[in-house]
Order: C-alpha cells, then structure tokens, then sequence
RNA sequence: UGGGGCGUCGUCUAGUGGCAAGACACGGGACUUUGGAUCCCGCAUCGGAGGUUCGAAUCCUCCCGCCCCAGCCA
C-alpha cells in the first residue's frame, strides 16, 4: 500500500465506506444490494447502480444481495426478473445464495404497519387520489391534514384489516404515514403507504390485494437484510428522511442511504419511458436490438463485460449531473476488442479485381496472422486468386491529396499477399460506374515486401473472389442524432437518428468464417469490430453486426481538406 | 416565489489552505505490411463578486446558473 503505486482517488461513496468501517459503524461489515423492479431490460445506466453495489462488496470483503423490488404488481413480470438476472451474470457479478424480493417481506411488512398504526403513526385515509393530491399542498404551500387523520387505533386496526380482506375496491382508502403535512418536504407530507390493488403478484399471486409503496418497503428491506449501505440514484435524496422516519418509529436496524448521480450518455436514450416507446413504437426490433444501450442490446452487439466494467470505472461515482461522452464507451469497446479480437478480411461494399498477369488457375494460400497484440493468437491461411474483392472505396479515379489507395497507375499492397497495379477500369456501359478493375501484380512481392525496396504507402484488405462467403453485416449507428439526450417533449420522435442502421447485404468474408459461432467477435482489418448476430445468423447465411469502427484517420483528413 | 442537491479543461473525474492531477475528445509529430495499435508533444487558474490569509479550487459572505420533488410508480 504504497503511496507511489498511485492508488485510484476514491469516490465519495468508497470514502463514506472506508470511514465506516474505520470507526467499526456496522461492526466492519460492508453489505450492499441492487434493486431493480422487474418492470424493463437492465440498460447501462443500471450497469453504473449494480456494478457500484457489487464492486463496492468485493473491494471490502463484503456482500452484495439482488433483491427485486416487486411491490407494484401492476408493472411486473417474470420475463424481466429472469433477463436481468442473465444481465447482471454477463458482467460477472454473483449474488451467491442471496436472491431476495420484497415481496418475501409482505408479512413482516404488513405487520410493522399494524405497529405503525398501533404507536398512532399510520392512519387509514378515504380520501380519492384527487383529493389528496389537493390536501398535499404544493411546492410553496403547505398541506392540510386529511379529515380522517385522528381516527382512533381500533378503527384504523378494523379498517386496515377490512382492506386487507378485500372489502373495499381499488383507491378506495389508503394508509398513510402520520408526519407533518406542512412539512417543506413534500414527501413527509403523510405519505401513503399501502394502496389496495386487486392485482395478482407475479410471485404472491392472489394472496394480497393491498400492496405496500416503495418508500416504505425500501428501508426496511434493507433493514431486514442487514444492508449496510443503501445506494441509490440522487432523485431519492429527498426521500431520505423518510426512509430514515421509518427506521427510527419502528426502532429496527437502520442503514445508511446514499445517493449518487445517473448515468448520462451523449447520442443515448436511458429513460425506461422513452426506451419502451422506441420499442413499442417499432424504432427497433425489441429491447435487444443492437443498437439499444441495454446490456441485451450492447451484448448482441458485440461489447464485452470487460469493456463496459472498464468504461463505468473511468466514469465514477460523483454527485454532479454529468453527460459522458459516448466516444469514452466505444474508446474501452475498441481498447479490449484490439487486445481481444481475432483479424479477418472482410469486403463490405465489393469491387470486383481482376490480376491480369495472375495464373488463370493458380490458387495460393497466405499465412495470415490473427492478432499482432497477441502473439499466442497463431495464425490462419488466406486463399488468394486472380479475381479478388476489394473495398470499394479503396479505389479513387481522382485520387485526392494523401490519398494512399488504388487509382489508375497506382502500386498498393493487398495485405499477407502480392503488390498489384491498377492498369484500367471496366465500366457499366450504361450508367458509366466503374464495375472492375483491371490490375498486374508484382510476383517478385510475395508477401507483400517490395524486392527492390520501393516504397508503397497503401495496404489494402481483399478477399478471393471464388473462396469467399457472401455474408450480411449490420452497421450500427446513433439512435439519437443530436449529441445530447434533447428537450423532453411530444415530438421525441423527431430526435431519433433516421439511419440508426444500415444493412449492407452482399458483402464477402473470408472462407475460414463459416463456422464462426454466434456471438464471435472479430476484427475486420481496417474497418473495425463485429461479431457474429447471435439471432439471425445462420450457417450459410452469415450476419455480423458491427461493434464499433476502428478510429479513421483518413476520413479526418478527407474532412479537413474539404473544409 | 418552499425544500433538497450540484457547479474544477470540450466531456468526465481527482484535489478539501501551499506549484491544478488523470482519462476521453481535440490538435501536432514519430513509427507502421491494418491511414488500426503504439509512442511523444500540446491543450483549464477552478460559476461570479467581495472578504479572511504570507498563501484560497479548497474557509466566510453575497450573487448567478443547472438538476430533483406536488404518483394510491420505483
């Protein structure tokens, strides 16, 4: 632990935690819990919540629980529960032996409300939503007291117990918290806390009709587990006194509530609201399209645990209302997938190449290396023949300045193989577009290296036009266009990226791809990262989405000098 | 106009009375059989104004700006 190995700053939260156990508050013991609602896919901003709640419990010896917080049956479904348990898995977490629900807690619940109502701190209330809302006051007016706020034990103990029998129909009476209706924090002002809903619970069933609300489940829960330290998101800052207002009426064990800021995102949506409309409103094809910041979504696209653990560590933790810049996240994807990802040629927009002075039937095979970051990686071989496939906009007619690639005359080097000349174009002789190009080839360069030392700037990926397979790949951009998250508003729509994606469907890929898994990720030599569609890729009809391109140096240039 | 919170490079994040640190982005250069990667260099006086102090991003005062709260959602 020394000074000069440089110890990454902790962040308020790790600090708060340190100096817990320093002073022994919860007897050394460090225990954490992510919470979600089962009502939606998990998404990176979550990620931030879960992956601060379970590091937090690893860096100190610690637990970390996963509790659902289930207590709103209306929203909740098992379809979620089990896909958030799969996301939380894929970014390496585990809560062990310790997955919770509220809803375990109903009994314990339902009776620390009796005891509420016993200590003359909870009263049942026949005010309609309306009404209280009315008697709430607003943000610079204080509240008035419900007209049912002094109705004795024994009729608040019969009422509740007729709402928990099914007496009375949906909003019909509430209970609530016995606090102060001028407080200035409105969240003190009597704040309801069981609601009658005739809903069947996903996991209760039809046991319950009353249901109680999250301030009150929240703390306890953590109370009943032991949880030492309660992380949540800062718009819960002000609901802190009440969870701490519970706590201390019922005298139980109390846990410290601390709030840091979301996770915002440049060119991302991370509202659960308007990810459901881009859903539902068929902008994607479901909550794990490839271009969703769910973890679904980021994992078919082909980001990796790592990158994404990465990326929420260089983030950190702080209360300030921050954006982060997208290009942070891709910066980790890229630094992991170059560490990672095997290299592969692929062309996604074929120009046909024919090697003019190229044995008609000769057939070579080029060792190819598969990651130079890697030197265990090994190596593949490349069939090469007289017809290639090379990217199309590998080629110019009128090679602008610095423009390194093929254009009429011009030598380049097809990687792992030979040094080839372009010597003329082939044109459709109707529309006049370029559709061939006719080059020779150095047999003196095999491999590539110049016999006389020449040099030659230009390297370009290609594929044998007869060996390679013919392959889908997805291009993923943006779903928002602006670079900030935009105005709140009808016309949201209006912000989504039209060409969010483009799919290119006759691009060609290397042979040795056909039996890639799905899922695999690769590199595309010059292009960038993909992986293969772990939905709709088939063997013999290949789909890849791509992760994330590789930084373009040249198209910086081709900008500036337009510019 | 009530209450709570937050303001440090373009974007995040450290720093908590003694030379403003790191990352991403951006710009420049080196190297290169990926215009990738890698490596170098450059890039902020801390929302504002006063004050305290030998010394302030850090302490005090006032001001300004932004975020959250009026669900029987979480």
């Amino acid at each position: 632990m020394s000074k000069t190995e440089s110890a990454p700053a902790l962040d308020f939260v790790r600090s708060i935690v340190e100096e817990d156990i320093r002073t022994g508050k919860y007897g050394g013991r460090v225990h954490t819990r992510f919470p979600p609602e089962p009502n939606g896919y998990l998404h990176i901003g979550h990620a931030k919540a879960f992956g601060l709640n379970f590091s937090i419990a690893e860096e100190y010896g610690g637990l970390c629980n996963l509790r659902f917080d289930d207590t709103n049956p209306a929203a909740e479904e098992t379809e979620y529960v089990d896909a958030i348990m799969e996301d939380v898995r894929w970014l390496g977490f585990d809560w062990g032996d310790r997955l919770f629900h509220a809803s375990d807690y109903f009994d314990q619940l339902h009776d620390y409300a009796i005891e509420l109502i016993r200590m003359g701190k909870a009263y049942v209330c026949d005010l309609s939503a309306e009404e209280i809302r009315e008697y709430r006051g607003t943000l610079t007016e204080p509240g008035r007291n419900s007209p049912d706020r002094d109705r004795t034990v024994e009729e608040n103990l019969d009422l509740f117990a007729r709402m928990r029998a099914g007496e009375f129909p949906d909003g019909a009476r509430t209970l609530r918290a016995k606090i102060d209706m001028a407080s200035p924090n409105i969240n003190m002002r009597d704040p309801v806390i069981y609601r009658i809903l005739h809903a069947s619970h996903h996991r209760t069933g039809d046991k319950w009709c009353i249901y109680p609300m999250y301030d009150f489940t929240h703390g306890l829960s953590d109370s009943i587990e032991g949880v030492t330290h309660s992380n949540c998101s800062i718009e819960f800052e002000d609901h802190r006194p009440l969870y701490d207002w519970f706590l201390d009426e019922l005298d139980v064990y109390h846990p410290r509530q601390i709030e840091f800021a979301r996770l915002n995102l440049t060119r991302t949506v991370l509202s659960k609201r308007r990810l459901l409309r881009i859903v539902e409103g068929g902008h994607v094809n479901g909550w794990d399209d490839a271009r969703m910041p769910t973890l679904a979504g980021m994992r078919r696209r082909g980001y990796t645990p790592a990158a994404i653990r990465t990326f929420l560590k260089r983030v950190g933790v702080a209360k300030t209302d921050s954006t982060i810049d997208i290009a942070l996240l891709e910066h980790c994807v890229r630094e992991d997938l170059n560490r990672t990802a095997p290299r592969v040629m692929a062309v996604l927009n074929p120009l046909r190449v024919v090697i003019e002075n190229y044995p008609e039937d000769l057939v070579e095979e080029f060792e190819a290396v598969n990651n130079p970051e890697d030197p265990t990686a090994g190596s593949r071989r490349v069939p090469f023949s007289r017809v290639i496939y090379v990217e199309r906009e590998d080629f110019r007619e009128d090679p602008p300045k610095k423009f390194f690639r093929l254009a009429p005359g011009r030598e380049v080097r097809l990687k792992h193989a030979y040094l080839v000349t372009c010597e003329s174009v082939v044109r459709d002789e109707g529309t006049g577009e370029v559709v061939e190009l006719r080059c020779s080839y150095d047999p003196e360069s095999r491999g590539g290296k110049a016999p006389d030392g020449r040099r030659v700037r230009g390297t370009l990926h290609w594929v044998s036009a007869a060996h390679a397979l013919e392959a889908e790949v997805r291009l993923i951009d943006y779903l928002l266009r602006e670079a900030g998250p935009g105005d709140e508003g009808a016309d949201f729509e209006d912000l989504l990226n039209p060409n969010s994606l483009e799919v290119l469907t006759s691009c060609r890929v290397e042979p040795g791809l056909a039996d890639a898994p799905p899922g695999a990720r690769f590199q595309f030599l010059r292009q960038g990262y993909f992986c293969v569609d772990s939905v709709d890729s088939k063997p013999g009809s290949l789909v890849f989405n791509r992760t994330v391109s590789q930084r373009d140096t040249w198209a910086k240039i081709e900008k500036s000098q337009g510019a």
